[in-house]
DNA sequence: GTCTATATGGTGATAGAC
DNA sequence: GTCTATCACCATATAGAC
């Protein structure tokens, strides 16, 4: 959302590609990778696989360009939170509510994302896909370490309990990623609702169930 | 774990079909259900197809038998929790200490339970499958009904804060099953460790990241 | 760029020897 | 009960027409 990040003029060609990634994540959300065919993808995009291979010259590239895409999303999604004002405690908070919105509101990518990279540690043969998957690994472990340096800071400023940095960040990530398992994005109309979902379920992280006092 | 659980004396054939759904587990658990094949199963039991296909009819009712044993433990763990005594609030702390740890315990077993019963919702072909399907799906509600009364019980007791019962059951148990994708059995030795890495995590859940006061 | 064949390999499941 | 051999099918990927 940031002024920089939109290309002057998508090229056709990169419109189209785009549309063939938007719909591979669909197939591999609702069926999983593996039983996810490339006709499956073909028949959602209305024409034949001979398009999708012109796009994307195997379907292991097929589901990286998929994974990468989610990455990318998250990180856009909490990098406004990282330039907040106030406490290390509020930015904590921001970065969990936008992280929160943008797990429900990238529902498809991000369930891809979670299916994760370990089903391709054997798929990968090519170097040049080695090369991908070790990036995607490492894209994870970024995004992660975001969460610990701020639990960290948050911490060594007083706002949080003794907690151990990284299970908390694994407890907190995940309560907030496990929404793949029961979020329905079609249930759910509406910008405000799903933001109000977002607050509630970083507060819950944040908070705790126990009543304060 | 409770002394009327054992049968008396389980014959070879239960033993025998134990161990190939106990085999089937893991490798699901390492490559997922679609990407597993017969014969990887038969290979891990050092055996040849013939046998998986004697204890078995098909793959989708050797996935169910996976699920349904990793929901049964599920179970089995919190039960003791729920006879606990003491306040509704330290039955609940009980329960999700007994959840994390079946999560650590049976980590095989419930990554299978967490891919999923929606991956069959249209390989169920048989009538009998479709019921087993209905079957493990209301497991499940089953089992998060539990935590959900737990939760209103303790709210109504003003233990909790005002949280929402439906959405704090899925972010608590969320952030506890979440441990499927970063906890590596064989990397964690002993008893001890696991049960304390149990206790650290609901603790997170139950009291937040924030400090108290 | 997009399509329609088609080559090729692997997988679920079965039959029948032992 | 367990094995080997085999069938039928489906999916990835390619070749080549248009």
């Amino acid at each position: 959302m940031s002024e920089n990040e939109t290309p002057p003029i998508p090229s056709r060609n990169r419109l189209r590609k785009a549309a063939v990634i938007e719909q591979a994540a669909i197939c591999f959300m609702e069926k999983g990778y593996h039983a996810t065919s490339v006709d499956d993808v073909a028949r959602r995009l209305g024409c034949s696989k001979g398009r999708v291979y012109h796009y994307c010259p195997t379907k292991t590239d097929l589901f990286f360009e998929v994974h990468r895409e989610g990455m990318r999303r998250l990180f856009e999604a909490i990098e406004p939170a990282l330039r907040t004002p106030g406490s290390s405690l509020e930015v904590l908070r921001a970065m969990l509510v936008a992280h929160a919105g943008a797990m429900l509101r990238h529902h498809h990518f991000e369930t891809v994302v979670a299916q994760g990279v370990q089903i391709h540690r054997f798929g990968a043969t090519t170097p040049d896909q080695r090369a991908t998957l070790s990036e995607l690994i490492a894209s994870r472990d970024t995004f992660e370490n975001l969460f610990k340096k701020q639990i960290a800071a948050a911490r060594d400023d007083g706002h949080l309990g003794d907690v151990d940095v990284s299970i908390a960040a694994k407890v907190a990530l995940g309560g907030l990623q496990w929404s793949i398992y029961w979020y329905r994005p079609d249930a759910d109309r509406g910008r405000n609702a799903r933001d109000r979902l977002a607050v509630m379920m970083a507060d819950i992280i944040i908070d705790g169930l126990r009543a304060r006092g």
